[in-house]
DNA sequence: ATGGTCGATAGTCGA
């Protein structure tokens, strides 16, 4: 099973570029973030036509997430359990026996903000609920936008991002207390080019000069990752003419 | 030089 995940800031403007990549990588599933499209003006059919299923969860001009994919999701659920919010940032349904968790991690703008504040409340829902359902499933990926770099070799300029939203030492605990629940970080199971992003500012020529993140991750049960036979990033699209800030990462598994 | 550039949307906000 390959499973992919990329933001693309706008799926109405990058329809495009997701029906390319899907064309040319043939992933099973594609968790896609930052659609910004409610869920009457989903391209549906647009996916139809290319052979995928969609699911989808979205508002005006904000947020929304969706899972492409091959085969029919089952189970299909929205948000975190006991959280109320009406940011549309989680999706999750199972394929192929695999419990799937689609992610848009809120940024939290900067510690000062009460969107910090929000950040850290809604990391800590998603742990509750990450730690009471793991004995439901046998095999559960969590992927998306995680809006946090796990360490320093995730950040182009670690120095100039200490403390920073993004970088900040209680973003990193919870997400290591995701971990600690018993998930491991794909990309890290395999050597991997240094200075490896995911997310480039679209300000300052970053994309050009490398000034990256790595912030999109695909994290996997510790079963299931030890069916995982490659994880890398994709950087192609983020070429592309009027790209997403971010680019895809993708994981494979043995099965399914 | 404390900005830059996008997207959604119509003056700014969010990233």
């Amino acid at each position: 099973m390959k499973i992919a995940t990329w933001n693309v800031n706008s799926l109405r403007v990058r329809l495009d570029h997701v029906l390319a990549w899907l064309e040319s990588d043939k992933p099973d599933v594609l968790a896609l973030q930052e659609t910004k499209l409610t869920d009457e003006n989903f391209p549906v059919e647009a996916f139809e036509g290319a052979g995928y299923q969609a699911v989808f969860c979205g508002q005006p001009t904000y947020n929304g997430v969706a899972l492409i994919s091959r085969e029919p999701g089952e189970d299909v659920a929205t948000g975190i359990d006991g959280f109320e919010d009406p940011q549309r940032r989680v999706l999750a349904a199972t394929y192929g026996g695999v419990r799937v968790m689609n992610l848009y991690v809120p940024n939290g703008q900067s510690v000062e903000s009460d969107k910090y504040v929000y950040k850290l409340e809604w990391l800590a829902a998603l742990h509750a609920q990450l730690a009471s359902e793991g004995d439901r499933y046998q095999h559960r990926v969590i992927l998306g936008d995680f809006n946090i770099a796990p360490d320093d070799r995730d950040v182009h300029d670690p120095a100039a991002w200490e403390g920073k939203v993004l970088c900040t030492d209680k973003e990193r605990d919870a997400l290591a207390g995701i971990l600690g629940l018993g998930f491991v970080d794909t990309f890290r199971l395999f050597e991997q080019p240094e200075k490896s992003y995911s997310w480039w500012d679209y300000r300052a020529a970053a994309f050009r000069r490398n000034l990256g993140m790595r912030i999109d991750l695909i994290l996997a049960s510790e079963g299931l990752s030890g069916l995982c036979t490659g994880s890398h990033i994709d950087v192609g699209p983020r070429r592309w003419e009027r790209p997403s800030d971010h680019t895809v990462v993708v994981a494979d598994f043995l099965g399914g």
